[in-house]
DNA sequence: TAATGTTTGAAACAGGCGTTTTATATGGAG
DNA sequence: CTCCATATAAAACGCCTGTTTCAAACATTA
């Protein structure tokens, strides 16, 4: 068998210990040593450390954003869609895809990492790849909040974009809170299905008639 | 004069480098060096580097607790206290406190970066030092929004707290593109203010019948 | 002024990092 | 079988990291 192994064994430890330690925080070293391949073995398949960290993205982005897309050739054609509907769509689209591969919450805590830290050639590279899908996602959401300003819109989709990444991404250490203090067994699905009546409410709430300023409001 | 201004060169240089590249990017020798300090005085006046960006955070969150702790004391007296007044209070404390300081959108970031990268000293010190003072305020949220279940709540209560945390850290960036594309500039207190409405929505979004699961919604 | 405790300065330390190199296997094609 | 491209292995490279050391400078108190 020629290209063994190696390159999936690389891919699924240095996923598993991104997500746990972060990627500066996480070697070479670490990596190879846990998935017991030759420390050379990253740069010989991947070429360098960031590279990697691109792979283990696109592994999860790619099959995600070709079954997104589909979804949304048939939403676009769809004439009454509403928020809702494209919500759902996105969060089943989100929920089923990476099933067949490693776990959800350790993917959204990547996207979280990407977001936050490492903030430039990672998030480049997600524009760059990534972009075009989420830009025809904007454009139906745009269609379904016609009466929101645009500007107003723009906020309020990174509101709702930090408190889904942002809760996934700490979902681990929040799980165990939940767990002890209500016992309740979280799982990912249960929490997508919870944010959505949430994300529906943000993005219809009132707006401020005026370009708003705090001061004002306490006055 | 002993204790000279090093201690106070040395935070300020730190809390920007910290904000703009994340911890672990940040080395001892960037700060000393753009500081225009001995290498060592981070390790004399703090003890370590990782007491060095504790040091960061308290000097934010010190006075902040002191000021919203006064604040909570009003609150918990007033009988008929309502959801939008409780969320009003921690905005105009958010954004009045660290105005003497450096930037509130420079503290946001380092709390997104705390929050999602060096989950382990940082977070147990967070939890420690600034943990009742959060119970407090989760206290009177539960008061203010007694139809919501427990559990129902906590999860609310940790999506609006990415909404914010997410949002505020990646603020230069957003903030480039909505200028862009709206030009529009936006300043933080405005972002502030277009948060309470939608916060105040998301929490008082209608709870599912049930402990919700997506599949059966979809199904 | 002399002595003392505190702060700086310059250098070195030990160790980890990503990456490169060189050599050795491995496995299928001519 | 021989050849050749591909893959693994072990070692070294140069660099950068946080931290420590020790002497010099400083300010303060007696």
């Amino acid at each position: 068998m020629a290209q063994s192994d190696t390159v999936v064994r690389i891919l699924d430890t240095a996923e598993a210990l991104f997500a746990e330690k972060g990627f500066a925080e996480t070697s070479l070293r670490t990596i190879t040593g846990k998935a017991k391949v030759n420390l050379a073995a990253v740069n010989y398949h991947f070429g360098s450390k960031k590279a990697l960290i691109q792979a283990v993205f696109a592994r999860y982005l790619d099959p995600f954003c070709e079954q997104f897309n589909r979804e949304l050739d048939r939403l676009e054609k769809q004439p009454g869609l509403t928020l809702e509907e494209l919500l759902t769509v996105l969060a089943t689209t989100t929920v089923s895809v990476p099933a067949s591969k490693g776990s959800l919450s350790v993917f959204m805590r990547l996207l979280g990492l990407a977001y936050t830290q490492a903030q430039g050639h990672m998030r480049r590279y997600l524009q760059e790849h990534y972009g075009k899908t989420f830009f025809r996602f904007t454009n139906l959401l745009k269609q379904c909040t016609s009466e929101l300003p645009d500007a107003e819109r723009f906020w309020r989709i990174h509101f709702m974009l930090g408190a889904v990444v942002f809760t996934m991404s700490s979902l681990d250490a929040l799980r165990d809170i939940a767990a002890s203090d209500y016992d309740e067994k979280t799982r990912i699905r249960d929490l997508v299905a919870r944010l959505l009546p949430v994300v529906t409410a943000a993005m219809n709430a009132p707006v401020p008639e005026q370009p708003p300023r705090l001061s004002e409001q306490v006055a």
